[in-house]
RNA sequence: GGCCCCAUCGUCUAGCGGUUAGGACAUCAGAUUCUCAUUCUGGCAACACGGGUUCGAUUCCCGUUGGGGCUGCCA
C-alpha cells in the first residue's frame, strides 16, 4: 500500500518536472533573449567565460563513492553565530567520514553590511573549534575563490547564459517602485514579491532596454520565472522525505544593480555547481526557498546537490515562554567567539552539539571514553528535524566531564593557553609558575574514579582556585573563627607529617577542647582559603606548604 | 494573511504497529566524606488534542491546536 502510494508519487513527481522542462522550451522558443552586444551593455562588459570554459576550469572532482563534499557559506558580519559553529562541524563531520571534502566559502555579497576583520573571526572560530576547512580563505584549493567576492566572472558568465536564452531579464524597478507595489499587494491581501503582472519590465524590447541604459539606469537582473504557484513540485529531502513545494513564479533577483554581486539564490546555484559541492546542509530556514533553488538547477540543465536542512538551535524565551532563535544582541551564547573568550573547553562545546545532531554520542561516550566526534557516525537519518533549545546546564556538565578526563599535565596546558590568549593580568600570574599551578590543580585527581568536578570553564578553574596566591586570596571577616584550636594546631603543625599524623594532630585538638573534629578542621579551612567549601584540607596545605599556612592561620588568629 | 516545516518527561532524546515507553541533563531523597565536589542507591517526571486505518496505535493517514520559518536588490 506504502509502496504503491510512493512509486506513484515518484511517477508523479518526474512526470511534473518533464513539464516544467517542456514549458521552458515552449517558453524559449516564443521568447527571443537579448543580444550578446546587449548583454554586455546590461552586465557592464561581456561574460569572461562560457558555460564550458568554466565546466572545464572546475572539473568534476575525483572523489571516492559515497564522499560527500560539503561546504559552510557564512556572511563575514564581525560575528559568528553558534549555528554557523554547529554547521561546520556537522559539514566537517560529513565529509571526514565519507573521505570528501569541507569547503568554507566567504558570502559577502552584502557590501552594505560588510564588517572589517570579520573573515579574520570566522577563520578563528573554525581553528579554535578544530574545524579548520579542507578548502577555503588561507586554506586554499582548486575551486576558488573562496570569496564570493571576487568570482563576479563566474556569476557574470552563467547569467549571460540566461539572459541569452530568455530566462532572465534586465529590470529596472527602483528601490521606491518595488516598495510601491509590495504596499499595493499587502492592501489587496496578495503575495508580495515581483511576479506575473507585477514584474513591469519582463518584457521590455531591447530597443525599451537601451533607452533606459542610456538614460544611466543600471538594472538588477530578474528571473524570467515560468513557475506556477498552482503547481507542485517535490523533493525528498536526506532527512525529512518527501518535501511538496508550490512552483516558484516569483522573478527573483539573481545579480544586485548596486554592486554586480549576485542574491545568495543565485550565488547558491553558480558556486554549489561549480565548486562542485554534492550535499547542501543549511539551516531550515532554507527549508522555503528550496522550490526555487530546484528551478535554478533546472533551468540550466544541471543537477542540484543532494540538501538536508538542519533544525535550529533555540532557546527558551523568558518572557514569552516560546521557543526563539539565539539572539545575535541579547544571548551571549550565541556568540561563537563567547566560548573561546569565557574559556570552555572547545571540546565540550562541540560534544555538546554533536549529541543534539547524533543523538546516540552521549551515551556511547559513557560506554566507550574513547568515543569522539570523530569517530562516531553521523547518521544522517537521524539528523534531527525539530529544533533544540539551548541547554546551559547539559553543556556545564559536558563540560565538567571533559575537564575531569583530562590528565594533569594537560589540564594545565589548557589552562595556561587560555590565561595567555584570553585571561586578566590576575590570570597571567596565576599561572606563571607553572610548578605551583600544577600542584593546585593536581589536587584531589590521582582517582580518575573520583575526580573532583567543579571545573567548567578555564576562567573559572582560576577564579575557583584563586585563594591559593596571595595577591588574591580575600580572608574571611565573616567566621568566627576559635583562636586556641588554630593556635593548637600551629603549635604541633609540621609541613612534613603525613596524611594520618596531620589528622590524628587534628583529632587531638578537638579532643583537648572537647570540640568536633570537623570544628577544628573547618577553622582551618576558612582560615587558609577564607571559603567555607573547598577541596581535600590536607592536599591544599601541602600544595601551599609551611610558610604560607602558618601565615594565614596566624592571620586568622585574633 | 499566504506558503512551508515541526510536535515523546522541565530540557536533549531512544522508539520506527503489540514495550512495565528506555537513557542522559536538571531536580528531589538517602549512603559515603573534615566542608564542598565526587562516587553509589533510589524517587518524581512524557507520547498535545480529535477523528480515522487496524485485532491492536506513541508509531501510519487526516484535521485541530501549538511552536518555528519564509514571504527583501540580507543571508
Amino acid at each position: 500500500m506504502t509502496a504503491t502510494k510512493c512509486s506513484y508519487f515518484l511517477f508523479f513527481h518526474s512526470f511534473s518536472i518533464e513539464l516544467t522542462l517542456l514549458k521552458h522550451k515552449e517558453y524559449i522558443d516564443m521568447r527571443n533573449g537579448l543580444s550578446k552586444d546587449l548583454i554586455a551593455r546590461v552586465l557592464g562588459s561581456a561574460p569572461k567565460y562560457t558555460i564550458e570554459q568554466l565546466e572545464e576550469m572546475f572539473p568534476q572532482r575525483n572523489l571516492p563513492d559515497g564522499a560527500f563534499v560539503t561546504r559552510v557559506a557564512p556572511s563575514p558580519t564581525g560575528f559568528m553565530h553558534l549555528g554557523t559553529l554547529y554547521q561546520m562541524m556537522i559539514a566537517k563531520k560529513l565529509a571526514q567520514q565519507s573521505d570528501g571534502v569541507f569547503m568554507l566559502r566567504i558570502e559577502d555579497t552584502d557590501t552594505k553590511r560588510e564588517v572589517q576583520g570579520a573573515v579574520d573571526v570566522i577563520l578563528k572560530c573554525a581553528d579554535s573549534f578544530g574545524l579548520q576547512p579542507d578548502e577555503g580563505p588561507t586554506y586554499g584549493g582548486e575551486y576558488g575563490s573562496y570569496y564570493q567576492s571576487e568570482r563576479k566572472d563566474v556569476y557574470h558568465s552563467v547569467v549571460a547564459e540566461l539572459l541569452e536564452r530568455g530566462l532572465a531579464y534586465p529590470c529596472f524597478l527602483s528601490a521606491e517602485e518595488m516598495e510601491d507595489i509590495r504596499n499595493k499587494q499587502k492592501a489587496a491581501g496578495w503575495g508580495t514579491g515581483i511576479y506575473g503582472e507585477w514584474a513591469r519590465d519582463r518584457d521590455l524590447t531591447e530597443e525599451e532596454i537601451v533607452a533606459r541604459l542610456d538614460s544611466g539606469l543600471v538594472p538588477s537582473i530578474r528571473l524570467y520565472s515560468t513557475g506556477n504557484k498552482d503547481n507542485k513540485i517535490f523533493y525528498n529531502d536526506k532527512v525529512r522525505g518527501r518535501l511538496a513545494f508550490p512552483e516558484n513564479e516569483e522573478d527573483i533577483v539573481l545579480i544586485k544593480s548596486n554592486d554586480g554581486l549576485p542574491t545568495y539564490h543565485f550565488a547558491h546555484l553558480c558556486d554549489d555547481h561549480f565548486m562542485r559541492t554534492t550535499l547542501v546542509q543549511r539551516g531550515e530556514e532554507w527549508l522555503s526557498s528550496l522550490n526555487l533553488h530546484l528551478q535554478l538547477f533546472r533551468m540550466m540543465g544541471w543537477q542540484n546537490p543532494e540538501y538536508v536542512h538542519v533544525a535550529t538551535i533555540n532557546k527558551l524565551d523568558e518572557q514569552t515562554g516560546n521557543s526563539r532563535k539565539l539572539s545575535k544582541r541579547t544571548d551571549p551564547e550565541a556568540n561563537t567567539m563567547h566560548y573561546l573568550i569565557a574559556g570552555w573547553p572547545v571540546e565540550a562545546v562541540l560534544n555538546y552539539l554533536y549529541n543534539i545532531v547524533a543523538s546516540g554520542f552521549e551515551e556511547e561516550k559513557n560506554k566507550k571514553p574513547d568515543t569522539t566526534i570523530w569517530n562516531y557516525p553521523l547518521r544522517i537519518k537521524k539528523i534531527p528535524t525539530s529544533s533544540a533549545l539551548f541547554n546551559t546546564d547539559k553543556l556545564e556538565w559536558w563540560a565538567k566531564e571533559f575537564i575531569g578526563s583530562l590528565p594533569v599535565p594537560e589540564l594545565v596546558a589548557r589552562v595556561v593557553a587560555w590565561a595567555n590568549e584570553y585571561g586578566t593580568d590576575a590570570n597571567k600570574m596565576q599561572v606563571a609558575d607553572v610548578d605551583y599551578l600544577t600542584g593546585v590543580l593536581g589536587i584531589e585527581r590521582d582517582n580518575p574514579k573520583r575526580v573532583r568536578k567543579d571545573f567548567i570553564t578555564w576562567s573559572q578553574t582560576l577564579e575557583n582556585v584563586a585563594f591559593f596566591w596571595d595577591e588574591l586570596f580575600v580572608a574571611n571577616t565573616e567566621y568566627e573563627f576559635n583562636s586556641d584550636a588554630l593556635r593548637a594546631f600551629l603549635a604541633t603543625y609540621n609541613p612534613a607529617d603525613d596524611k594520618d599524623t596531620w589528622w590524628a594532630k587534628i583529632v587531638a585538638v578537638a579532643e583537648s577542647l572537647g570540640i568536633k573534629n570537623g570544628d577544628v578542621a573547618m577553622n582551618l579551612r576558612v582560615a587558609l582559603s577564607g571559603r567555607t567549601n573547598t577541596p581535600d584540607l590536607y592536599s591544599i596545605m601541602s600544595v601551599m606548604g609551611g610558610d604560607r599556612v602558618k601565615k594565614r592561620i596566624e592571620g586568622a588568629v585574633k
